[in-house]
DNA sequence: AACCGGAATGAATGCGCAAACATACGTCTC
DNA sequence: GAGACGTATGTTTGCGCATTCATTCCGGTT
């Protein structure tokens, strides 16, 4: 025993530490250190008596001297706009299960669409060292860029791509994305087009492609409402009731910046008596877990989004362990997924 | 300087430290650290050297460091079972919000309904030495509750009560909400009740207390469906026609255990041509912000989430500063907001 | 018998910071 | 002009652990 001091300044404070530990089943602080992380190395025996000891005074290691320690700290932090929005978080989903069967923890913060607010996050995150970072999108500011590449460790970039990212960026193309449904609206032969959108830039990138591939397969005109906050059922069918009372829109494709609103837009629709897909067409976006069961089923894009977090996670354990990647940006492409609602 | 072999090592890792910054700017560590911390204790010209170095070098604080040194981590721990349910993940929105006013940290993960899964977590949470800690629900394992008890911290169990909380408890009385349903259904004289419930022990007991009391109040009888995983709109039609198809559902008032089955019970009785609410009455849970835009607007039972996770907010702060709280147990109450569909 | 090599353990060190204590140099008071 | 006090800084120490470098003890070799 090394440390009578330090022992008994701990009792003083009622904490257990290793060195507790080591004292009740008679071996050192590092056996205890070794027990835990490398059991193979420690006798049975003293593996037996020191997990006794930690049994009897229910120690739980402390996390934050091991990461200072060695250096790593087992913490993976994700940052998305919004965790009420089921899109960020199911995606979350995958990617936190793989990790923590690796023994990561993953820390979750919010940060609105404002890259402000992702910037002060993203130094509060880095202080606490994660051994790894997510984040949503790929438009960060400067600063943050450049906290991130300074601080050395893997960047997973997610939900779109970009030709420049941090470290690997993981997603689809949201101008794809868009173009692509465009031309479906327009192929289908409507003339009119309505494009009802949520403040968040990506989705303002889908509406510019939709709106341009319209035109360009055909589609006269179209109306466009965008949405202050975030999107709700009751803001999809208030922007349906507005573009009806002041557009005048009666007639033709309805798409929408995600499935919410879709669906607000059918509730809205179906009140005013108008017939879906007949009248009006609606397409969202996302392929909520609710989409196929909506009335009419719902006609959307869908984003594989567990494989993203999965594929995320994969690349995260690949450049936390040194490996260079060849491929940086990965598009995991998108999928129109035609229901009875368009 | 004390330290000249540190930052030599420093250096050679890269790694930028207070000790840099302070040699940057001609200062000891503790100055860099007083900078940080309690500016109003150093210089105004001292003040400004420290800045400037740490814009140079980019350094970012390591709050690993801090936190060992001060014993104070400036994290708080929350453990949801779900955070793509929308009732849990808006409860942590005020939540957070005023803790990270304070300055700290919400590290949030993932339990799902299990207390196994719980501990393990509760476990590993624990290892980062958050300054408090969050619980959804009043049901814990024995090791948890002694992990708990032992890690000497603020714990606040939300939205539910208990009369043995470990610490402080904040939510409403599930039994009381479902009773309250109850009552509230066999007055409009109902003579049959078909229950829906997802796999959640409280949506159980507000169940059982629904049926108990509508039978007290002049029901006569009451179909029970139990949905085994968690709650969706395609879930919650699924019951209602399985109700309808296997146990001849065909008039009476339906209590589901939340907003989403309820949504999903409208779609499938409209899809099926049952007059909601002549027919069928649908009473939900949650009051969820799509719960007034759906058509006909949804009955409901409303808890104030964000009131709720406020005021455990303001319970965690009283209890970081160490007042001892007279009530630790605080009931906020529930509404059934009536609509059209009930 | 001298040697080797592996298994099990321990001593010493430092991760980057905050807290306690110490020092230097003023300014104000009687 | 001696003391008291305040402001700005520095020195020292240790938080609890992982890492590195010993050390001891063993059975097996030659």
């Amino acid at each position: 025993m090394s440390d009578g001091k330090t022992t008994r300044a701990n009792a003083a404070l009622g904490a257990v530490t290793m060195s507790t530990i080591g004292r009740l089943a008679g071996v050192s602080q590092v056996t205890v250190s070794r027990a835990l992380s490398t059991p193979s190395k420690v006798s049975p025996q003293t593996l037996e008596r020191i997990h006794e000891a930690i049994r009897q005074t229910g120690y739980v290691p402390n996390a934050l001297a091991g990461a200072l320690a060695s250096r790593r700290s087992r913490l993976i932090t994700a940052l998305v706009p919004s965790i009420t929005n089921i899109v960020y978080s199911s995606l979350l989903h995958g990617f936190s299960q793989i990790l923590r069967n690796d023994g990561y923890q993953i820390m979750l913060a919010e940060c609105g669409f404002d890259p402000e607010e992702e910037e002060r996050l993203i130094a509060t995150m880095l202080s606490r060292r994660p051994d790894g970072m997510l984040l949503t999108g790929i438009h960060h500011t400067p600063a943050s860029r450049k906290m991130l590449m300074g601080a050395d460790i893997p960047v997973v970039e997610v939900w779109d791509i970009s030709e420049t990212p941090i470290d690997v960026c993981v997603g689809f193309s949201h101008v794809a994305a868009g173009a692509a449904v465009g031309e479906f609206a327009g192929q289908q032969g409507h003339a009119t087009a309505l494009t009802i959108t949520a403040a968040d830039e990506r989705a303002h990138r889908r509406r510019a492609a939709f709106a341009e591939a319209f035109a360009r397969t055909g589609g006269q005109n179209v109306v466009r409402v965008d949405c202050a906050g975030a999107a709700s059922l009751g803001v999809g069918r208030g922007a349906f009731a507005q573009a009806v009372a002041d557009h005048g829109f009666t007639h033709g494709v309805v798409f929408c910046s995600s499935d919410l609103l879709a669906h607000g837009v059918l509730i809205e629709a179906q009140a005013q008596g108008m017939a879906v897909p007949g009248q009006v067409a609606v397409i969202g976006f996302g392929d909520q877990d609710y989409a196929a069961a909506v009335e009419p089923a719902l006609t959307t894009v869908k984003v594989d989004r567990d494989e993203l977090g999965r594929v995320a996670a994969a690349q995260m354990q690949r450049r936390i362990l040194g490996e260079t990647l060849e491929t940086s940006v990965i598009d995991l492409g998108f999928s129109i997924i035609r229901r009875a609602s368009a």
